[in-house]
RNA sequence: GGUGGAGUGGCCGAGAGGCGAGGCAACGGACUGCAAAUCCGUCUACACGGGUUCAAAUCCCGUCUCCACCUCCA
């Protein structure tokens, strides 16, 4: 048993190899916390959350590090717009992204930094870069500092770009580089910025740039080499790139592998740009439940390119609850159906870097396998069968019967309400029934068209009508 | 200009030299009083033009189209 993952830098699936035997380090990033987050925000999240499952199912101890960026360029011009303090944008956004997360299970990380608790981690790097000739001061008096890249010969290996062959950013104003590319790792304090937004360092009051954030978060928490860095492919440049040479030029390994995930675009376009706020989480949310959205994103393949529309997910959500309707008729067969071991292909699948799609299609067959299953006499197998599903999905975060799904949507005033309900439509399938049985097959008919107006489909199983909602 | 990726059946989406991923939809059959659910079956696809090979969706050459990044966008 052997995990193979992408490595973006060295462009192969690579065996993935703890640099502590039994241990994995991951740092992904997280998001800039300015505007609300929508569909494709999340999905780095889902995807490194099935990441990190799968290792720690494999035996690992997961060590996971999701950044918050909350103090930024554009966190000030948009709290400054909304005439507000930046702190106060940044921390009601975070606390939007962490309801995203939650809702779409995704496990909270083992700790989540701000890059505002760790200026000082910041400026201790900088000041590394500085004395071994990697960074400067700027030399307008700005207050900047900025990083030397003509110093660091690899740089450009994360992304694979050639430093000539860049476009020179022409309209971009050089202020006090040495080189067009260079870039800052601290941003001199502006005069309309605000006051809160500025912290106190060597070489004046300002801010960290972005990239020197993640290095220190990352270093702190994972120490100076670790096993996987991950975000989603607009990060490779410049900023995954620049974080890999800050910090090797800090003398540090740094990350061992590099994993991005691809985007979730509409109208193939990227999310940001199109239809305001249309897919955020909590409109989604309003239509679609988080489960079946969570399957929609998982059964992509994380490098693979996806155009969301609602009819794709609609068709995900049909397809995720053939396999929840399954769980639900074997448990009503067999009682409580435990979290079991996962089938053979479906490890194969999610060893060779994260087969997710593959891998649903074990769960597919396990589903087809156990609908023959029902109502037979053999409820070992069944029980087997049922068991793997519910193992499978798991190690997915989609398991419907994790207790997590249930707390969202589900308080128990709605379960009082299921309750109500259930004996309101258990007389009405009675009196159906009884019709049946006396072959007034049109008043049967009649009822069950009754009870479909309500949104309520009835299906009749060998051990009588069962209802749910459709 | 540079870098990376993509074009697969009605639709979504895997795969990456030879055994028809999977799902959704449709159609046929079984089951059912009729349905629903379920099972069985059908729909044999890989942008285009060449080439290599016993064999190409997969490798090579060329062409077209699309996307991302090179601007502090996951």
């Amino acid at each position: 048993m052997t995990i193979r993952l992408y490595d973006t830098v060295t462009r192969a699936v690579r065996d993935f190899v703890p640099l502590t035997d039994g241990q994995a380090g991951i740092y992904l990033c997280g998001l800039t916390v300015q505007s609300e987050p929508h569909v494709g925000h999340v999905r780095s999240a889902v995807d490194f959350d099935v990441l990190r499952r799968w290792l720690t199912h494999r035996g690992l101890d997961v060590t996971l590090i999701r950044n918050v960026t909350d103090i930024d360029d554009k966190i000030l011009i948009k709290s400054a717009e909304q005439g507000r303090p930046w702190y106060n944008l940044a921390y009601e956004m975070s606390r939007e992204l962490s309801a995203a997360y939650d809702a779409l299970n995704v496990l909270p990380p083992t700790y989540e930094p701000l890059a505002t608790g760790h200026i000082p981690e910041m400026l201790h790097l900088i000041e590394q870069l500085i004395a071994r000739g990697h960074a400067y001061p700027a030399g307008d008096g700005s207050g900047d500092v900025y990083f030397d890249v003509r110093s660091w010969p690899s740089y450009g290996e994360v992304s694979g770009q050639r430093i000539d062959e860049m476009n020179p950013a022409e309209d971009a104003d050089p202020r006090g580089k040495r080189d067009p590319r260079d870039f800052a790792l601290w941003k001199g304090r502006k005069p309309e910025e605000p006051a809160t937004a500025s912290w106190p360092s060597p070489w004046g009051p300002g801010r960290p740039g972005w990239h020197i954030e993640c290095s220190a978060m990352a270093l702190k928490y994972l120490g100076g080499s670790f096993d996987i860095h991950g975000g989603g492919v607009d990060l490779r440049f410049p900023h995954h790139e620049n974080e890999q040479a800050q910090s090797r030029a800090a003398g540090f390994e740094f990350a061992a592998l590099w994993m991005h995930n691809a985007w979730i675009t509409t109208a193939g376009e990227k999310m940001s740009k199109s239809l305001g706020n249309s897919l955020t989480i909590p409109a989604v949310l309003e239509r679609t439940r988080a489960i079946d959205l969570r399957y929609y994103i998982v059964a992509a393949h994380y490098r693979s390119h996806v155009e969301f529309s609602y009819q794709a997910l609609d068709e995900a959500a049909l397809s995720f609850q053939r396999v929840e309707h399954f769980l639900t008729r074997a448990s009503e067969e067999l009682g409580a159906v435990d979290v079991g071991p996962v089938p053979e292909p479906f490890a194969a699948a999610m060893d060779d870097d994260l087969g997710t799609p593959a891998a649903v299609a074990v769960v597919h067959a396990g589903v087809r396998e156990g609908n023959k299953l029902l109502g037979s006499r053999d409820t070992d197998a069944l029980r087997r069968t049922a068991s793997a599903v519910r193992g499978m999905l798991a190690v997915m975060g989609l398991d419907p019967f994790d207790p997590h799904w249930a707390g969202h949507g589900s308080s128990s005033e709605e379960s009082r309400l299921h309750d109500a309900v259930d004996v309101l439509v258990a007389a009405l399938l009675d009196q159906r029934q009884g019709a049946r049985a006396a072959k007034d097959f049109a008043t049967a008919d009649a009822i069950r068209d009754q009870i479909k107006a309500a949104g309520i489909e009835v299906e009749d199983t060998p051990s009588g009508p069962s209802w749910s909602l459709r």
